[in-house]
DNA sequence: GCAAAAGTGTTACAGTTACACCCATGG
DNA sequence: CCATGGGTGTAACTGTAACACTTTTGC
């Protein structure tokens, strides 16, 4: 085994941050240096100090981009392919972050960030647009077969939210009676005895049951 | 965003090398430098050379310990926690590749490498054994929902091979007439025309046939 | 001719989908 | 009292799982 030493690689970490915001899911970018004169959008992210592991540096990222000490926070993939400078190669740890919807985030603490719908993304910096759609593929994909959804929620919320929710994400509709009821069959979440009043009846408000087990059995290829 | 260096990151590439022998699931191992007296065993990696990118370096990887310039390679995760001495830290970027079964691979290349049942894992040197482990639920879960069990077979191969294959890996007894009904019905593999001979009657002979869109409906918590 | 492995269909059951109306509240 | 969103059950259909015997070859 080689003992090559790699001195020149920059060890970075990126997180994709989703949430849902005016009825749309969108991903958080911040605006990059200017190399020439072109402004472009990248995603957040940060050196990776020697003494921290890499989720307490996504986690840490969080924070000081917007002021959050708590999300759900997962790794995504690393990308680190050679650039034009055979001499330097930045190495991307990312992960990608979600949000619940009415989270309030400090925005004064960095004043160059700003939120997109992932259907109207800006032009980013390097492969990021990449990245988003990769982290948008297996968000899609992990709803399907895990009770991920429930990470985009406040805490309490409506059937109707949550069905929105995954509506929003699957780029679909669902049938109202169908998703109550398997929703509620599967055990994961429960009433907390309160209701939401807006214009019409008042609507159950649910938890997530945080003992739920939520993993479906996969339907096989071949059986 | 921090310009802070990390100049005493140690960056490598670890590789999960999964195949079938002897009937049975396999991964591939080397022996580690045995820095006190105790001689363990350890995933095959190497440093990653500045001008390769992190999936070159894996293939390179590959073709140092056993020859082989081909294979079916996909990150698994980047592991980086900071060790017990605050200067220094592993960035260990893990991939998992599959070989077919009946490769005849150069063991003379590397003498110090070994294969072992995945169900018989020796004492494995760091959190090998934990990252061995994750390959495998992956392994497992991604046999489920695409085609990636044709990677385990040579070319060529008998329906009652493929059901071998899966059995082994899914570790569990499967029906011969549903699975080969489905496996049929989906399309993805074609007959060659060919028979193989042996005890009883001869069974015909099928390949995967690689335009095949072999990535099935997941099946979903919530409709 | 027999041992050994390949190959082949049907039926019962479970899960999924499609679908339309009444209910409770606020204004 | 009416507009608005919340809440509820059933029937047809589709996919899945369970199951045993015949066929072809080598020895």
């Amino acid at each position: 085994m080689s003992q090559e030493k790699s001195f020149i690689d920059r060890l970075e970490v990126r997180v994709v941050v989703f949430s849902l915001r005016d009825d749309q899911l969108q991903a958080l970018f911040c605006r990059s240096e200017p190399i020439i004169t072109q402004v472009a959008w990248e995603l957040p992210g940060d050196c990776i100090p020697i003494h921290q592991s890499l989720e307490e540096s996504a986690g840490q990222c969080l924070a000081y981009f917007i002021g959050l000490h708590e999300a759900y926070l997962e790794q995504l993939y690393t990308y680190g392919d050679p650039g034009q400078d055979p001499e330097k190669r930045v190495i991307s740890v990312v992960y990608f972050a979600i949000i619940p919807a009415g989270t309030i985030i400090n925005t004064k603490i960095q004043p160059t960030i700003k939120w997109f719908p992932v259907k109207e993304l800006p032009e980013l910096a390097n492969n990021h647009r990449d990245i988003v759609d990769y982290a948008l593929r297996r968000l899609r994909y992990k709803l399907e077969y895990t009770a991920v959804g429930f990470e985009l929620l406040p805490e309490n919320f409506t059937l109707t939210e949550l069905q929105r929710t995954y509506e929003l994400i699957l780029g679909e509709k669902l049938d109202k009676r169908n998703f109550r009821r398997r929703i509620l069959e599967a055990g994961v979440i429960e009433p907390i005895g309160q209701w939401q009043s807006g214009e019409g009846r008042p609507a159950r408000l649910y938890r997530y049951r945080p003992d739920a087990v939520a993993e479906v059995q996969a339907r096989r290829l071949f059986p």
